[in-house]
DNA sequence: CTTGAATAGTGAGCACGCTTATTATATATC
DNA sequence: GATATATAATAAGCGTGCTCACTATTCAAG
């Protein structure tokens, strides 16, 4: 038997993450973004003029919602959609220079939350942790349906 | 530096809980329930005739959203609403048999989906990441508004 | 060039969380 | 008993995710 808190281990998850953004939301509510925002907000930082379907992919949710939250970014000055030229079916991803500026101070908002969580856990048991979890993504992410089409996607999935 | 991984803990969680609920959602997706339901599902059987109240402090979310997520149950068939003779504010919330039947099935789900998130973590490995997790959540539960209230409140706030 | 498949983005409508406000009932105080 | 406060549940409306269906555009084949 080795089910310690095994059992709970769903509800121990739902309730850090839960938990983690509601801190962060309350912490950053100054700056008017939500986590969903900010997490979008991350990935465009990092490269600049991505376009939506990409955002989709890096972010791992579906293009729509991407266009549902790019919608309220926009109206709230966070982002801009440019059209691409070469291909007109894109809308390039910028940042406006008030979600630059923006930028580091969630950075550290989200330094400070991590620490915070992380009190009285040691460096040794951090990186259990942080190395658990990752196994647990890897494991997760591998797609339990086993379709004919696996085969054919060799590119792009796994980044 | 300790930032091995920490700066993507928020990242990492995040991952970790859609995915869980993702895959635990393909698996039940017969059962015609979502993982909210079967979290409330789940209480209620721990605790039948339990007041709508009492699930919102259970389960952590508003008493709003609790009645919202009793509506849908109620239609599907999963719970009951009855009238509680002492108090007639109080619903209080039974499972259906239907439900009942269902409950074995969700917890082998359950643990079905637990295990395979921890392939390949040792037991001793596993043991850390609970116990990081429990952790985690003990310090982002207390409450970081240092507010007037807090004082007045001395009972039922850690069950 | 035309037809057809694939891709980028969006609209409609739903689930589930939230805040804020309202109704009904219970309880405490005068 | 009357009045004020607290509690249980719900209503209204929003944010963020989803599925399904659609348009616009690109690309591949003929």
């Amino acid at each position: 038997m080795v089910s310690d808190g095994i059992d709970r281990l769903g509800f121990l998850i739902h309730d850090v993450q839960r938990l983690m953004r509601k801190r962060f939301e309350a912490r950053a509510s100054g700056l008017g973004l939500s986590s969903a925002q900010w997490r979008l907000l991350v990935r465009v930082a990092k490269e600049d003029g991505v376009a939506q379907a990409r955002l989709a992919e890096l972010l791992e949710i579906e293009p729509i919602s991407v266009s549902r939250l790019v919608d309220r970014m926009e109206e709230g000055g966070w982002i801009e959609r440019r059209s691409d030229a070469a291909d007109r079916r894109v809308r390039m991803i910028f940042l406006t220079p008030k979600a630059s500026e923006a930028y580091a101070l969630i950075k550290s908002l989200a330094g400070e939350v991590y620490e915070e969580s992380l009190t009285g856990v040691s460096p040794e048991d951090r990186r259990v942790l942080i190395m658990g979890l990752e196994a647990m993504v890897q494991n997760l992410a591998d797609d339990e349906t086993p379709s004919i089409e696996k085969m054919k996607n060799t590119e792009g999935a796994a980044a």
